[in-house]
DNA sequence: GTTTAAATATACCGATTGGTATATAATTAG
DNA sequence: CTAATTATATACCAATCGGTATATTTAAAC
């Protein structure tokens, strides 16, 4: 059998196999958790055997890993695309709030929020895991820091602006919102949370 | 044996045994989740057999809710001694934020805040777990909702305030600054967060 | 097309899982 | 103090857990 990719990309058999595994196998262990996945689950829902997964992933834990490495960068990827839309810093934050202001649908083809999930689960559980999360958030941290750095030097924002204290600030706001939204099954919190840090960013950032 | 408890409010053997395993059981399942906790954890940190544990709790998911509920009591009835200390609705906000302000040290006695954790761990597994979380969610927006209210007819909060709202948006930035605290092990989100709220409750909603 | 190497499947391992039936111990009621 | 009852311990269950050694199939290189 001779696959698309396999053809465009001149990637292996095996390589190919791997990404169908980590495809596969991204969105159940975000959803169900580490503890909760089992290498059952990851035969079942690949249609491969114990073997082929054993022979591309050394155990579940680096197979944990990769899943949730896979899920952050398909995320980071797409707010990097909706970013690349405009090249003015303020208006870079604004689409950021528009990025998550969708986030729900989006998230949800990942299993649910990567950060979310992966953060609460591995806290005091698993080191590597956890490590990899802060990671992530500080990244995205210091991308919206920048942002409004930015946004300084460009005379777009008030100079007397601490830019990582509000960064620190829109993180916290969204990652309760994305939490609410996912445990009350509401979207209204993502909806409501970013139109409110619109406002701020348009009555509090803006010179 | 005789126990003080047992003197003092007529509780059974069995009732203290009830309240000991919960006790015991309830920071585990909080800071372990439902699939990563084990009935041999639970046999092991009691001190009891699987015997004792069957005879109290027909099954794992029934320890787990009951544990949950342990947790969320002692916390709401924490909150609760908290505020009764003022009168005014509005202290009682500033209370309110002040109980969170050092909530990263007190949760941790619980295992971690047990809305987060089990509201992040039940989402798409257990179900009656999760139902219990949103209540719980509700009732602290509620009381959240009503001491603004109150401070409205009291004359001490803007009348065009919406209490829902702001409830809400109160709630989502706690939740963000409590799952932050934790991920990063980092008690400065949880910090920021309240005295950011104060200044809200300052410079946004007092009359 | 054949050989060689890599990828996948099969069958199995000991340990642990949640749960139960029954025996034993402790407590309560008379 | 005894009898009835309740609470706890013991021993066991089938099923599943993560993981591995080996056989078999498939793809890659020539």
């Amino acid at each position: 059998m001779v696959y698309f990719l396999y053809i465009c990309f001149m990637l292996t058999k095996a390589e190919l196999t791997k990404l169908h595994i980590l495809k596969t196998v991204a969105p159940i262990f975000n959803q169900n958790g580490y503890a909760a996945t089992s290498m059952s689950d990851i035969t079942l829902a690949t249609s491969l055997t114990k073997g082929a997964i054993y022979g591309h992933f050394e155990n579940k834990e680096e197979l944990a890993i990769a899943a949730f490495n896979y899920n952050v960068k398909s995320m980071l990827l797409r707010i990097g695309e909706h970013l690349s839309t405009n090249d003015s810093p303020i208006e870079k934050l604004y689409l950021i709030t528009d990025f998550y202001r969708n986030y729900y649908n989006y998230s949800k083809e990942l299993g649910g929020c990567p950060i979310t999930n992966v953060g609460v689960d591995a806290n005091n559980q698993n080191t590597a895991l956890l490590e990899r999360v802060r990671y992530v958030v500080r990244k995205i941290q210091d991308q919206i820091a920048t942002l409004i750095e930015d946004g300084i030097k460009a005379g777009e924002i008030n100079t007397e602006i601490n830019a990582m204290t509000f960064a620190k600030r829109i993180d916290t706001m969204l990652q309760g919102a994305i939490f609410l939204t996912y445990t009350m099954d509401d979207d209204s919190y993502l909806k409501e949370t970013t139109h409110h840090i619109d406002s701020i960013i348009s009555n509090e950032l803006k010179e």
